[in-house]
DNA sequence: ATTCTATTTTACTAAAAGGTTAATTAACTA
DNA sequence: TAGTTAATTAACCTTTTAGTAAAATAGAAT
């Protein structure tokens, strides 16, 4: 995997395990074992779903007691919606708005 | 890696080539040698990227004599966008939206 | 002091990713 | 028809991924 910070996010995103963590800590600071539940999976393999994760930067981490509580760390999603900006004209656009956009490509050739 | 369609798309762009490739496509169509160009890696490599975007649906190809050219196809980045719609408030807010979205979960609670 | 709970580390596995070189296919060109 | 250009396939290699089971660590509780 590349190490760019965009493809770490892109990464740790592709996965539907990871991505359902993360949707988990929306609704506030979670215990390893609180993420784990909903998973049947051993407790290693979220561990290493979490280090995914951290390395990405989307989630942060303490320590209360025994406890390794995770919180979501949204900044690298704001990445990425910024690097789709880009996209937003092919995905969003009319086909008005995809016509007027190619016109202005055509304008600034001359 | 998972085989559902958001899974795809995120493999797909967490590699600086493809991501370089279907930045090349928004400025139209462009044979294999064209898109390869810019790299220093061997045709076979640049034909699995592709393959890879193919599979993320990213892109389309078609033939023109000896030629496979490939477009950009962007449904799967509006996807993408869609589902970064549940972190916006996270990213996005003001401190001010995050505490009334906050605020309206713990209404929610009662 | 011992035990229980939460989590991580280690060691191992199988499969996938990302690259290479060499061979192959397909279509144009002289 | 022979040769050239465009692209893919096949075979191979190395590293990474995603999981496991078993052992280790750390703090809490009895």
């Amino acid at each position: 995997m590349s190490t760019d910070p965009l493809s770490s996010t892109f990464h740790a995103l592709a996965d539907p395990t990871r991505r359902s963590i993360l949707a988990s800590l929306t609704s506030g600071e979670k215990s390893v074992s609180d993420l784990a539940e909903p998973f049947d999976m051993t407790m290693p393999a979220i561990t290493k779903h979490l280090k995914v994760l951290e390395k990405a930067n989307l989630i942060e981490r303490s320590k209360q007691a025994q406890y390794r509580p995770c919180r979501l760390h949204p900044e690298p999603l704001k990445d990425i919606d910024e690097w789709m900006e880009q996209y937003r004209i092919f995905f969003e656009a009319s086909f008005d708005r995809l016509d007027d956009y190619l016109k202005e490509m055509k304008t600034k050739e001359d």
